[in-house]
DNA sequence: AAACGTTTTAGGGTAATCCACAAGTCATGG
DNA sequence: CCATGACTTGTGGATTACCCTAAAACGTTT
């Protein structure tokens, strides 16, 4: 059998949230023999109290629940900006939830009785995708802590960079001399720590990627 | 009431694929007073036979059929690479097949009867998201075609300059001369049909998004 | 008033890019 | 054998970007 080539430097967390001991204790067994640190809950509130983000975690959530439902704690979760990959488990499905809990972003619909080697296939790309949305994540909060930084004008003459502008135009657009704008440039260079044009492109388009189209 | 703010530029179509001659026809009706092109196909090979790609177009399509399923036909437009968004219609669903068809792509599951003024507001939206497509698609295809006539060595240089690379460090990289980067430098900017530093990078990113990530 | 940050400008020099023009090698295909 | 395209290199000059240092003007905060 093949060992999952999982990078181990990262934690991988599943979270069980589902009022049934019994399918809680089983998940639990199945994952954590995966490997997988799982942490589960029988009350959607605890979860939401103890959730983090960013991290590699794949939510496992029941449908229905007494106190808040599968559904408000995935729009919750999606308020609060936390793309979690979820799965939603359920013992009594009907179209019109699989469709519009999929619509909302889940991943999978799981109906129970569960069959043990399709989860765990599951979880194992899910988690994949997990890393990359958590680490997506943490560059986009680096970055936006390096923009935090710019000044208004520093912006100004950022977004004529990207469009390809000349310092001398971009002068002209400000009606400044292109002194400033090379001590702009600087101290946009200096603020967003990169050293060439091509890395100051790509922070910048990944910040306002609808810069990219000309 | 409001007017849909559609742009005109665009012939906008709604592709019906279903067995059932009652139900085309009234969407086909609904549809057509809402200004939209509509193409009925009681066989789903006459629409794979005359579909075309890009265009702003939404399919509905229905799950069962006789000859090829509703989900057979997304699998064969996904294996094209049409990217067409698609919204199902069925009388009778299962779980299963709802997520099945929504992780295939499926933006949509109806089920019959259909609330005229639900589909209504939803091809608008889904028409929303095919204007895109077939635009970023047109665009990726320009960009292709331009990509296609550069040569080995000017790709070798592309992908520096895209790094951030110098003129001279590229010489030292391929052990060339500057004055031949400089010469391959222009050529592909000609090619590529760009006159900035930033529209090429804005280019080779949307080309290979895996560069932006230093 | 003093400290601070932002914006502005400058001089002077180095490095890099861009441009126009010219020309050599090499392999492929007509 | 010649035409074509790809790859190569060069000269020389114009333009631009980059780096360092220095500093004035302005507003806000302390």
């Amino acid at each position: 059998m093949l060992h999952t080539q999982r990078p181990e430097q990262m934690t991988e967390t599943v979270f069980i949230v589902d009022d049934d001991e019994a399918v809680r204790d089983s998940l639990q067994w199945l994952l954590e023999t995966e490997g997988y640190q799982v942490r589960c809950f029988a009350d959607p509130e605890d979860f939401l109290s103890a959730v983090q983000w960013p991290q590699a975690a794949v939510l496992l959530l029941d449908i229905r629940m007494p106190g808040l439902s599968g559904l408000e704690v995935q729009k919750i979760l999606k308020d609060r900006g936390i793309p979690i990959p979820t799965v939603f488990i359920t013992g009594h499905g009907d179209v019109t939830l699989a469709v519009e809990t999929m619509k909302a972003g889940a991943l999978d619909f799981l109906e129970k009785p569960f069959d043990d080697t399709k989860i765990k296939s599951l979880i194992g790309q899910h988690m994949a995708l997990a890393r990359e949305l958590a680490l997506s994540f943490k560059l986009d909060e680096h970055i936006n802590r390096l923009y935090s930084k710019l000044t208004t004008r520093e912006l100004q003459v950022l977004e004529r960079i990207v469009s390809g502008r000349l310092n001398k135009q971009i002068a002209d657009d400000l009606n400044i001399s292109i002194k400033t704008v090379e001590a702009h440039r600087a101290n946009i260079m200096d603020k967003l720590q990169v050293t060439t044009v091509a890395d100051l492109l790509k922070i910048a388009l990944r910040k306002s990627p609808e810069l990219a189209q000309p």
